[in-house]
DNA sequence: CTGATTTATTTTAAGCTTAAAACATTTTCG
DNA sequence: CGAAAATGTTTTAAGCTTAAAATAAATCAG
């Protein structure tokens, strides 16, 4: 997968040498050093300034985007999170007036979520100053250099899908 | 701070026009569902097959690139985590003979954590593993697209911190 | 030296998160 | 149809995480 193509004999191969991938694992630590960095800032400045949490925003933000609602399983696989998880998340955003569930007419197992009038102001407020922060965070990238890292993100994200579903290269 | 560079009279200015950053809004987006994403795959993996989290396995990393130990406040600050959140996770791995606490000798508030000999051990086998995971997750990418994606993200990490540490640009 | 400030850590309360098991309903298919 | 599998959600137990307040020790300033 790589490295030198000089010819290496079976029982080479078959010590397993150690194969060392140090390149890719230093990759990984800057990639989720910027990640934690950015989420982290973004988590106290949201606590700050709307007194909302990150998770909150998030779910917000899902629901934003889907005007009739979404099931908590369609929130589960967009955000990435499990399921036990947004039943508690949702409780406690129902609780606070900021969405609505309602069975759903075709599964009686399935609620649809949706965020009320209220929660969606609050959202759209909060948003606005989320992307702003956003950009002031990426603020130093350049134009070009902001669309190369979208494109090599794009090919790291089909990488570890790849990865992930079945084939051990 | 980039965009066109048209007169615009101060009236205009105090409008303040939405001034829209998607494209600011959807980098950060994929960047942080590369990591999500990876570092899901990395949880499951450290669980299903060494029955570990894997914030005890960061706390032993960081902890292994210290052959004579930490204090809690330097794990938290490499590790960018609460230091409450440290106390608790310490605690835990001392507990199952995974590291050793010791008082400092000049400075009786703090504790030297280091891995014991057994934690050391533990870790290595899971190092060995973790690094053929990440090599494998970021296999589709060629050695020139690591190059430039390692180094963008020196870029954004470089960029957010400039944003957090005062200026408002 | 002593009071004020800083630094290191723990505690507390609340909330987030997961995996696994349990439960409920729908879909599939023999 | 009716059993089996699949899907949607909740519950449970354990652990992670944070912010804020509390405690303790070291350092600094006068």
């Amino acid at each position: 997968m790589s490295s030198q193509v000089l010819p290496l004999d079976a029982e080479t191969k078959a010590a397993e040498s150690p194969e060392h991938h140090r390149e890719e694992l230093r990759l990984w630590l800057r990639l989720l050093t910027c990640s934690t960095m950015i989420e982290g800032e973004i988590r106290r400045r949201l606590r700050e300034r709307f007194d909302v949490t990150l998770p909150r925003f998030d779910l917000m933000a899902q629901l934003d985007k889907a005007p009739d609602g979404m099931t908590l399983s369609d929130l589960s696989r967009r955000m990435m999170v499990s399921n036990g998880n947004l039943t508690g998340l949702v409780e406690r955003l129902a609780v606070s007036g900021h969405l609505d569930r309602r069975v759903s007419a075709t599964d009686r197992r399935a609620q649809i979520i949706s965020l009320t009038e209220a929660g969606r102001a609050e959202f759209r407020a909060m948003a606005a100053a989320h992307e702003t922060w956003i950009a002031e965070l990426f603020g130093d990238l350049s134009a070009k250099e902001q669309k190369d890292l979208m494109r090599l993100l794009a090919r790291t994200k089909f990488s570890a899908r790849n990865a992930m579903t079945g084939e051990t290269v």
